[in-house]
RNA sequence: CGGGAUGUAGCGCAGCUGGUAGCGCACCUCGCUUGGGACGAGGGGGUCGCACGUUCGAACCGUGUCAUCCCGACCA
């Protein structure tokens, strides 16, 4: 390809609306451009990089047994009601009418579409197992779009679904997809973490994400792990081992039950401070609205509720703190006079009361009984607290806290999502009578698994990791090009000459080289080559006519001054060491 | 959905005590230059997000609306 030839504007400042290095990269050196929010047009640069993550992500997953077929973009309503989903996955799922008035949507995810594949195609226990998959453009209608390709609404993925006769099958598949996508990733120059996570909407038991551990700011999850042993998991999975603590009111003269003032102590600060006591000793009550209910959770007063966790607890699907003004009129419908800050569970029967494990280890506790400017101190579970709807994990673990394999310290980092695989189970082939004939003739459901990679995300998470102030570096498996030559001035015959030869020759041999045959000055040509990140430039100089030329690892800076005929050689072996040709 | 901000040329921005639009980069032409985003001369490109209003006159003032971005909430 010839440099004046290809469909590529850099910018010589960065965008003013972006946010994160990848975006700020992809748009100044040309790769993307923006069309509405959330919605990146991939010009050629970006979509030949998205082409090497795609075929690397197809080798892998044809290796590992599953075949690839493309399935609608835009999926009918009934689909969707079968499911149960229509009602549950709300605004994110971007919903339209055709000129029928018929209902549709755009693609998330393709369960729906994929289970009904696999009921009229897979018959038999004979045909299973069975994975299917296809890279197709997603659209979520995310409420708030953002960090370009790493959180836009219409996005490139990779969806795989797995077929299975049992568990049994599936724990099988599982693994062997988790296999695969180390591979993919690791192939794409990523070094990923494996964690546990939560399952969300797209549901099922087991369920756990592949991250790119980054030291930017676009890692959107927490991670907490383990230095002595595998433990890891995404914030809203991840449990722990607390540390000892005060759990004992009796040890601060709370050896009876009784009511005490305590003006002025709407937080769990001012409560401390007036009290003189350690918050480990307090029993905080938060009002959350989960689908539109009210939602009492209980917790030690130091730690802090997990949302996701506490959903899930309840079987919810949306979830957000009440407002002063809920928790007001939720005081006033149990006819107390209370105020935010003073909340308790006395006297809330009628609604769902969830308790954090840690609040079964408080004893003589202070708690708030839903008057203002009043606590019960010395309290205790059984007699004074009434029923609980039930205990569960709640809480959001933090730093420091124990791991719960080994009990040494947890340690927190971002990530980027890149990948995740789920255990649906039956989740989706039960509702939607996605069914088998098993050895004796009998109708199975489907024990099925699915597997995602964000195709786009993961090409911006490369370049999250592989950029410098003057550009990005991609790994050569995943860069658009595999080198660039420059001839210093384009009307010094014998440097043009040259470049025009080392690329004839590199291109003989397969190499993916840029001439940048442009009437510009060095200067350009070099800032261009560095922002777009060739992974080798080879420059022809004024030391041709000493037969030198140089060559430049874009990755780590070294040049080194060689004869073309070594450059030309070193470029080809480099390619091919790196596995690409 | 709450809080904050911004919409003027492809990109980055100025103009906003009202008088009919400008700068840098990019683009086209000529000259000159060629090892890290040169220089000179000339040129093309914008109904100033949109609508309504105030005014003799609106990019500028007012109202509404749409869009975009940031923080929060939410999120396979």
């Amino acid at each position: 390809m010839k440099m004046s030839k290809l469909f590529v504007q850099t910018l010589r400042e960065f965008p003013s609306d972006a946010e994160v290095v990848s975006h700020k990269m992809l748009v100044r050196a040309g790769y993307i451009r923006k069309l509405t929010s959330g919605v990146y047009e991939y010009l050629p640069l970006m979509w030949r990089v998205l082409k090497k993550v795609e075929n690397i992500i197809r080798e892998e997953m044809d290796r590992a047994g599953a075949q690839e077929l493309l399935l609608p973009f835009v999926q009918p309503k009934e689909l969707w009601e079968e499911s149960g989903r229509w009602e549950v996955y709300g605004k994110e799922l971007m919903r339209l009418k055709d000129r029928h008035d018929r209902e549709m949507c755009l693609g998330p995810t393709a369960e729906e579409v994929i289970t009904a594949v696999a009921r009229d195609g897979l018959k038999s226990y004979k045909q299973l197992p069975c994975n299917l998959y296809q890279i197709q453009s997603k659209f979520r209608d995310e409420v708030r779009p953002r960090y370009g390709l790493l959180r836009g609404r219409e996005f490139i993925m990779k969806d795989a679904y797995s077929f299975d006769i049992d568990e049994e099958g599936l724990d099988k598949e599982y693994k062997n997809m988790a296999d695969a996508y180390t591979r993919i990733f690791k192939r794409c120059g990523l070094e990923t973490k494996m964690v546990q996570s939560d399952s969300g909407a797209i549901g099922g038991s087991v369920s756990h994400e592949f991250m790119v551990i980054t030291t930017t700011d676009a890692g959107e999850n927490d991670v907490f792990y383990c230095d002595s042993c595998d433990y890891s998991a995404n914030s809203n999975h991840a449990v722990s081992k607390l540390p000892q603590a005060d759990t004992d009111g009796s040890k601060f003269g709370f050896t009876e039950v009784k009511i005490v003032d305590t003006p002025n102590t709407k937080s769990i600060d001012e409560l401390c401070e007036f009290l003189n006591i350690p918050s480990t000793i307090i029993l905080k009550s938060l009002v959350y609205v989960v689908d539109k209910k009210y939602v009492l959770a209980l917790i030690r007063a130091d730690k802090q509720v997990e949302e996701t966790k506490l959903m899930n607890a309840v079987g919810g699907i949306d979830i957000r703190i009440a407002s002063e003004a809920e928790i007001l009129d939720l005081m006033q419908k149990h006819c107390f006079n209370g105020k935010a800050g003073f909340v308790g569970p006395k006297g809330m029967t009628d609604i769902t009361i969830i308790a954090d494990e840690t609040v079964k280890e408080l004893k003589n506790f202070v708690v708030g009984i839903n008057e203002t400017d009043k606590h019960m101190v010395g309290a205790n579970l059984d007699k004074d607290i009434p029923a609980i709807t039930h205990f569960a994990d709640i809480r959001l673990v933090e730093k420091d806290e124990l791991c719960p394999q080994c009990g040494q310290p947890l340690k927190v980092t971002r990530g980027i999502e890149v990948g995740n695989i789920f255990k649906l189970g039956t989740k989706y082939s039960k509702p939607m009578n996605a069914v088998y004939l098993d050895k004796n003739g009998k109708a199975q459901p489907y024990v099925m698994g699915c597997y995602g990679i964000g195709v786009s995300r993961t090409a911006a998470a490369a370049v999250e990791r592989y950029h410098d102030d003057n550009g990005m570096f991609l790994p050569v498996q995943i860069a658009p090009y595999h080198c660039v030559i420059v001839p210093v001035s384009t009307k010094d015959e014998l440097q043009m000459s040259t470049a025009q030869k080392i690329y004839d020759e590199l291109i003989k041999a397969g190499v993916e080289a840029v001439l940048d045959d442009r009437d510009e000055r060095p200067g350009v040509k070099f800032k261009d080559a560095d922002l777009i990140g060739f992974p080798y430039r080879i420059t022809v100089g004024k030391t041709i006519t000493e037969g030198n030329v140089e060559f430049k690892t874009r990755a780590t800076g070294e040049i080194e001054t060689i004869k073309p005929e070594q450059a030309i050689e070193k470029t080809i072996d480099l390619i091919k060491n790196s596995g690409v040709l």
